[in-house]
DNA sequence: ATGCATGAGCA
DNA sequence: GCTCATGCATA
């Protein structure tokens, strides 16, 4: 069984019409290793040299900032993480729907890639001056919310067996099909749940 | 805030 | 079957 194909519809409360989106992902280009690629699909690292009025600055240390501001403002607005993520889909951007509170949580915290980062920024960004804007106009917004039994389950690999995943990718952090088959025996878990242990596992050491 | 999971796109 | 962006569930 596979749940959800849901988008919108956030943790506390804000739900609203959710239609499907999904823009800002997608943007893989990778050809080798360590070392992705921007593409102008539409959103975030669009190609302008901006030096005309746009955005698009290589700063790593302007994402850093911006970030840092942008948690600070949110805070003072007294909005949620969750509450950006769905007020994405009212900014009406196209090919920008709604983001998660987990996205935005790490967003802020930098810990998603430079190119997500680079992608996000414009749109958080845009979103920030409009939630000022309405702020100052004393904007009020009913609040309903949706009721959704779909629960998704999700596996708890225990210490001593995620010291061993932890062991066994130290020494070989892309292990064959055949190997995480037998890591998974040897550690009773499923051997999928083993193959995207390795899979995350990588992707939060780029980070 | 973070762990485990899904899915698109590519090789 | 991986990477990458992203999300649900949960600590």
């Amino acid at each position: 069984g596979m749940p959800g194909s849901d988008v919108c519809s956030t943790a506390s409360h804000t739900a609203h019409a959710a239609a499907h989106m999904s823009a800002i992902n997608h943007m893989q280009h990778h050809h080798h290793p360590q070392s992705m690629n921007m593409h102008p699909h539409g959103l975030g690292s669009h190609s302008s040299l901006g030096t005309s009025g746009g955005d698009a600055e290589p700063d790593p240390r302007e994402l850093e900032s911006f970030a840092e501001r942008f948690k600070q403002r949110r805070i003072k607005l007294g909005v949620t993480q969750a509450d950006v993520g769905a007020a994405l889909a009212n900014l009406k951007i196209p090919g920008v729907g709604c983001l998660s509170q987990s996205t935005i949580c790490r967003f802020e915290s930098l810990t998603l890639s430079h190119n997500n980062m680079v992608a996000l920024k414009p749109i958080l960004e845009a979103w920030l001056e409009e939630a000022e804007r309405a702020q100052r106009e004393k904007m009020s917004k009913p609040e309903i919310f949706n009721g959704g039994d779909k629960k998704r389950k999700r596996t708890s690999i225990a210490a001593p067996e995620k010291r061993s995943l932890e062991a066994y990718f130290a020494v070989q952090p892309r292990p064959s099909s055949e190997k995480i088959a037998a890591i998974a025996e040897k550690l009773d878990l499923k051997k999928n749940v083993v193959r995207v242990w390795f899979c995350n596992q990588r992707q939060k050491q780029k980070r």
